[in-house]
RNA sequence: GCCGGGGUGGCGAAAUGGUAUACGCGCAGGACUUAAAAUCCUGUGGUGAUUAAACACCGUGUGGGUUCGAGUCCCACUCUCGGCACCA
C-alpha cells in the first residue's frame, strides 16, 4: 500500500459528485438520436456488499459502454438490484434481519459501492425487484401468462430443497444440488404453478442455434449457445405402440416407448417403464398378488431414493418384473415388461424399449436379468458374433442384419426406412422431444411477489374459472368445462407451428384451471405484507399461509369467499423482464420520489388503468438491449427465461422483438488462490479496501489488465502496484507538459496514430488486456524519448484512457483545458469527446527491421529503409554479405530464396 | 460417455503461418538519499561455452504430419477447466 503523486481519494470523489451533479450519465431517453443499450446483469445481493469479481463484470461492461459513447452513441447504462427472492432472504435469515430491513440496508451498501467504482450508471432509473412499483408488474405478468393459458398449475414430482425449503426448477438443481445453497434436492410430488416453456422450445433453439429462417441471429458468446442448445435439447425420434398382453394373451392396454433408434426394432427383447408411469397403476389391477407386492415395494423404494443416492448407485441396473408382454408387431414376439427407475418419467414417454445388443444401458440390464441379446447391427470392425460384452454394443455406426427388410441399409437409412413402415402400419408415430422442461415457477418462500391468484371452491364445484367468464369469451380465450379435456403434460410442445401449439395448450391449461381466478389487474399489486414469522417452514407451505388476514378474499367471479395463492414466484422471473423496464422507469404510475408505502396496504390497492409497465415507443426505440454483458452460469436460467418471456410478449403483441439481448458477452471469472471467490472458501476479496488505498482508477485498470475479459483472472494484489505505478507515470508526464510546453520527436508521433487505431480496435473486441498493455507501450516510448510529448499527442492519450480511468482521465483533461472549474461544463467532459481518429499515413518509419533466415531459422536482422526493403535484389546483397548468414551457408547450395517484401528473407540451402 | 474452452518463463499473460515470451508482477544489481520510502536505470527461458562479448544447441502438454518456415494449420493422444448426462 502506497502513495502516488496526486491524490485520488480526493479527485475520484470530487469528479463523482461533478458527474451527477452534471447529470452526465443520466441519458436523454427521449431525445437521444442515436441510442446504445448497454446493459450488465443486475446484482442479487447475497452478502453485505459486492466483492472484486462483481466489480470486475461491471467495470468490463462499463469499459465498453464509455468507449461507446465517445464514439457518438447516446448510452444508457442502467443499474439496478435484484434484491427480491431467495438470494437475499437467505443471506437475511442468516444474519437474522427481516428481509425488508435488510433490503434497505443492502440497497444503500451496494448502490454506494456501485457509485465508488466510477461505472457510468444512469442514478435516475434504477430498478429494484423488490419494490412496490416493480413487482406490481411481475405479478401482471404472471396474470398474463395466465390469461394466455401460458401458466398452469399441476401436480408434480419436483425439486424440493430440505435447507431453503422450497421447490426450486429443473435449472436451479445443480448435479443433484440446490443452485443457492448447496444441499442435495429431494423429490417430492406437490401441485405447482408452471410456466410452459415448452411451447417456446422449438423458437428457443432455433434462434440460439441460428437456423431460425428469417430469424433472429444471435451474437452471443459460443459457449452459452451451445449451453442453451444442450439444456433444450432437441431429439427426433418416434413413439411406438406396443400392444400389452397378459400370461393368457389377453389384451390389457398399450405402453407407448419413444426411440431416436427403431431401425434397431429387430432386436428389441423388452420393455421398461418408469416407476412414475402412469400405466403402473393401471396395471397394478390386472397382475398376479404376489407380483404386485414386490412391485409396490420396488416402486416405493425409487420414490424415496434422492437424486444422490441414484447417482451413488452408478449404473446398476434394478427393477422389478410385471409379469406382463408387449407385443412388438415387426416380429409377432412377446416381449416381457419390466419396471426400473433407469428410465425417466421426465423425458419422452417414461417407457423405453430395450434393444441389449445395441444400447449399453439396455444391455446391462439385460445382462442382470438374463433377458436375450439379439445382433441386428453388423459394426464398423466387421463383427458379426453374438454379443456377449459391453464393448461389442455397437451404437454410432453399422449396416443393419437379421432385421427384414431392412438388412444391409446403413444405421443412417434405415432409420428413416424404419419410421415410415411403422408410420405406415400406423404402429408409430414421428415425434420430437425437448430436454427442457416447465418452468415450475412456484416458491414456498416468503421475499417475493405474491403469486396473484384466487381460488375459490364454489367455482371449482361448478366448473368454473376465469376461463368461464366474458373477460375470457372477449379475449378469446374462452372455454366450458364440457369440452374434451386432453391431458397437458410437460412434453407437450411437440409442432413446429407456435400459434397452434399455444391455442391448444391454452385450452388444455383452462380445462384444468378450475376455480381459478387472477387478481384483477385494478386490484394489483397484491402487497407482500409485513410479518414475523417469515421463515420457511418444513411442511411445504408457504409462511403467508399462516396468515388469514393476507389470503382471505372474495371471488372475482361469484363474490363468494375464496382463498389467495399464498406462494411467491420464483426470483428468476423478476430478472425476466428487468430491462424492458429500465428506460421506461419514470412511467411509473405513482410519483417516482413518493413510493407507496409497504405498509399500508389500503393505499396499495389503487385502481389502475390497464397501462403497459414500459412505454411502447420508447421501448420500440431502445430494445432489444444492444449489448448484455454477465455470467455464463446463467446460461440456462436467466437468460433463457428473458428469452422465454419475450417471446411471449411479442406473440401477446405487446413488444415488437422476439429476442431481447442482441448481443451478449459472457465475462470471464475472478478467481483468488485458485478458487472461485465464495464467502464459504474465505477469499471474498471486497474492493473498497482497495478504492482506498490504490483509487478506482488503479483498481479498474488492474482488473481489466488481467486477462481477455472472456477468460477471468486470477486476482493478486501485488499486481495492482504496477498499475498504480503507470498511473502515477501519466500524472508526471502532464506536470512535466504543464512546466516545458514541449513538443514531441516523429517517433512518438507516430506510434501515437498506431496505438489510437490498436486501442480502438481491442475495446470492440473487449481486449482490454492488450489494450492498456499497448498504452503502456506508448508511454515507456515516451520515457526512452526523454518524456518528450508533445500537448496535442498527451491530449489524445488522456482520450484513450478515459475509459479504462475516468477519473484520472476527466482531472487531465479538465488541468489541459485550462479552464476555471465553474467554467468547465459537461460539454467539456473527456467522457463526451469523440474518440480520436486515426490517420497511418502520418506514420514515419524510415527505418524497418527485416529477418533473415537460413532453412527457417533466425540468423540474423537486417535495419534499412523501408524503400530497400522492398527491394529483392539489394536485400540479397546484403543478406550474403552478413557474416552470421555466410558461416551458416559456408560449403552448401541455396536452393531457393523466400522473400517477403519489407518484412523476411529465408534462404533453403541443402 | 457426449459437447465446448484451455495447457506458452518463477507468476498474470502477448503473438494476421514469418525475430516466441510484448506488457505487467516478482526477483537481482545499480543511481538518488545520512537512511528509508517513493522514483529512475540495467538485467532476467534453459543448457553449454567464455575473462567478457560474440556463439551453439534446446525450448509454447505428448507423438506424428503439412510447409522454405508451425505456439498458430491437420491427425492421434494426454492433462485440465466448464456444460450436459442411466435422455432411450
Amino acid at each position: 500500500m502506497k502513495k502516488v503523486t496526486y491524490n485520488f481519494n480526493q479527485l475520484e470523489s470530487k469528479w463523482q459528485t461533478w458527474w451527477d451533479r452534471k447529470l452526465l450519465n443520466s441519458t436523454n431517453i427521449e431525445a437521444a438520436k442515436k441510442p446504445y443499450y448497454n446493459l450488465m446483469m443486475f446484482p442479487y445481493p447475497s452478502a453485505e456488499g459486492l466483492h472484486v469479481g462483481n466489480m470486475y463484470a461491471f467495470t468490463g461492461s462499463d469499459v465498453y459502454g464509455r468507449f461507446k459513447r465517445m464514439q457518438g452513441y447516446d448510452v444508457f447504462e442502467p443499474i439496478g438490484l435484484d434484491g427480491f427472492g431467495i438470494h437475499s432472504e437467505n443471506y437475511a435469515l442468516k444474519i437474522g434481519r427481516h428481509p425488508m430491513d435488510h433490503a434497505k440496508i443492502t440497497e444503500k451498501n451496494y448502490y454506494g459501492q456501485l457509485h465508488r467504482i466510477g461505472a457510468m450508471f444512469d442514478w435516475s432509473r434504477t430498478v429494484e425487484t423488490y419494490d412496490i412499483d416493480y413487482y406490481r408488474w411481475t405479478q401482471w405478468l404472471f396474470v398474463q401468462m395466465f390469461k394466455h393459458g401460458l401458466a398452469y398449475r399441476s401436480k408434480a414430482e419436483v425439486n424440493w430443497c430440505p435447507s431453503c425449503k422450497t421447490v426450486l426448477a429443473d435449472e436451479q438443481v445443480i448435479d443433484g444440488k440446490c443452485e443457492r445453497c448447496g444441499n442435495i434436492v429431494e423429490k417430492r410430488s406437490l401441485e405447482q404453478w408452471f410456466f410452459r416453456i415448452t411451447a417456446y422450445a422449438g423458437k428457443l433453439l432455433e434462434n440460439v442455434a441460428g437456423s431460425a429462417q428469417g430469424g433472429v441471429n444471435l451474437d452471443w458468446s459460443e459457449k452459452v449457445r451451445i449451453a442453451q442448445k444442450n439444456w433444450i435439447g432437441k431429439k427426433e425420434g418416434i413413439n411406438i405402440t406396443y400392444p400389452v398382453v397378459d400370461e393368457q394373451g389377453k389384451s390389457v392396454g398399450e405402453v407407448i416407448c419413444f426411440t431416436t433408434r427403431p431401425d434397431t426394432n429387430f432386436g428389441a427383447t423388452f420393455v421398461v417403464m418408469a416407476p412414475e408411469h402412469p400405466f403402473v397403476n393401471q396395471l397394478l389391477s390386472v397382475i398376479e398378488k404376489n407380483k404386485r407386492a414386490a412391485i409396490t415395494k420396488y416402486i416405493n423404494a425409487a420414490y424415496n431414493k434422492s437424486e444422490s443416492n441414484r447417482i451413488a448407485e452408478g449404473r446398476k441396473k434394478t427393477g422389478a418384473e410385471t409379469g406382463l408382454y408387449c407385443i412388438n408387431q415387426l416380429t409377432g414376439q412377446k416381449m416381457p415388461l419390466y419396471i426400473s427407475d433407469f428410465v425417466v418419467m421426465g423425458f419422452g414417454t417414461g417407457a423405453v424399449v430395450g434393444v441389449p445388443g445395441h444400447d449399453l444401458r439396455d444391455f446391462e440390464f439385460a445382462t442382470a436379468f438374463h433377458l436375450p441379446i439379439i445382433r441386428v447391427v453388423k459394426g464398423v470392425d466387421g463383427d458379426m458374433s453374438s454379443i456377449t460384452k459391453s464393448a461389442q454394443v455397437q451404437e454410432e455406426e453399422g449396416v443393419m442384419m437379421n432385421s427384414g427388410f431392412l438388412d444391409g441399409l446403413n444405421i443412417h437409412k434405415a432409420i428413416d426406412a424404419m419410421m415410415d413402415y411403422l408410420e405406415k402400419n400406423g404402429w408409430g408415430k414421428r415425434i420430437v422431444t425437448y430436454h427442457l422442461r416447465d418452468w415450475l415457477i412456484s416458491r414456498q418462500r416468503y421475499w417475493g411477489p405474491p403469486i396473484p391468484m384466487i381460488f375459490c371452491k364454489e367455482c371449482a364445484k361448478n366448473g368454473k374459472s376465469w376461463f368461464t367468464t366474458d373477460e375470457a369469451a372477449s379475449l378469446g380465450v374462452s372455454f366450458t368445462a364440457h369440452s374434451s379435456s386432453s391431458k397437458s403434460n410437460n412434453q407437450s410442445a411437440r409442432s413446429e407451428k407456435s400459434v397452434t401449439v399455444l391455442e391448444k395448450t391454452r385450452l388444455a391449461a383452462a380445462s384444468e384451471m378450475a376455480g381459478w381466478y387472477p387478481v384483477p389487474d385494478d386490484k394489483l399489486p397484491v402487497v407482500l405484507p409485513r410479518i414475523d414469522d417469515y421463515k420457511p417452514g418444513n411442511d411445504g407451505v408457504a409462511p403467508l399461509a399462516k396468515h388469514k388476514e393476507f389470503y382471505e378474499t372474495t371471488c372475482p367471479g361469484c363474490k363468494a369467499k375464496a382463498v389467495r395463492e399464498t406462494d411467491v414466484s420464483d426470483t428468476f422471473l423478476d430478472s425476466s423482464w428487468y430491462f424492458l423496464r429500465y428506460p421506461s422507469v419514470n412511467k411509473k404510475i405513482e410519483n417516482r420520489r413518493s413510493k407507496v408505502d409497504r405498509e399500508n396496504v389500503s393505499s396499495i390497492f389503487n385502481p389502475l388503468s390497464s397501462q403497459l409497465p414500459w412505454d411502447l415507443k420508447v421501448t420500440r426505440r431502445w430494445l432489444p438491449v444492444d449489448m448484455y454483458t454477465g455470467g455464463a452460469e446463467h446460461s440456462v436460467l436467466h437468460l433463457m427465461y428473458s428469452r422465454f418471456v419475450t417471446m411471449a410478449l411479442k406473440d401477446w403483441g405487446l413488444v415488437d422483438f422476439e429476442e431481447p439481448f442482441t448481443r451478449f458477452y459472457a465475462h470471464g471469472l475472478v478467481i483468488k488462490d485458485g478458487a472461485k471467490m465464495s464467502k464459504s472458501k474465505g477469499n471474498v476479496v471486497n474492493p473498497d479496501e482497495y478504492i482506498a488505498s490504490y483509487g478506482a482508477d488503479s483498481l479498474r485498470l488492474y482488473l481489466m489488465f488481467m486477462g481477455p475479459f472472456d477468460q477471468g483472472g486470477d486476482f493478486r494484489d501485488t499486481a495492482m502496484e504496477g498499475m498504480s505505478r503507470w498511473v502515477g507515470r501519466i500524472w508526471r508526464l502532464w506536470e512535466a507538459i504543464a512546466t516545458n510546453n514541449s513538443d514531441c520527436s516523429d517517433k512518438v508521433k507516430s506510434a501515437l496514430q498506431k496505438l489510437i487505431q490498436k486501442v480502438g480496435d481491442d475495446l470492440e473486441k473487449r481486449r482490454y488486456n492488450t489494450a492498456i498493455a499497448s498504452m503502456m507501450e506508448f508511454t515507456n516510448l515516451v520515457a526512452d524519448e526523454e518524456g518528450q510529448i508533445g500537448k496535442n499527442e498527451f491530449k489524445q492519450l488522456v482520450l484513450l484512457l478515459a475509459p479504462f480511468a475516468p477519473h484520472v482521465a476527466e482531472e487531465l483533461w479538465f488541468l489541459l483545458s485550462g479552464k476555471k472549474e465553474s467554467e468547465y461544463s459537461a460539454k467539456d467532459s473527456v467522457h463526451v469527446q469523440l474518440w480520436p481518429a486515426f490517420d497511418l499515413t502520418k506514420v514515419k518509419e524510415e527505418r524497418i527491421t527485416l529477418v533473415v533466415q537460413v532453412n527457417g531459422k533466425v540468423r540474423d536482422t537486417i535495419s534499412l529503409s523501408q524503400k530497400d526493403g522492398q527491394d529483392k535484389a539489394h536485400v540479397e546483397a546484403l543478406v550474403h554479405a552478413s557474416e552470421r548468414v555466410k558461416r551458416h551457408i559456408e560449403g552448401k547450395r541455396v536452393v531457393k530464396t523466400i522473400f517477403i517484401s519489407g518484412k523476411l528473407m529465408n534462404l533453403v540451402v541443402v
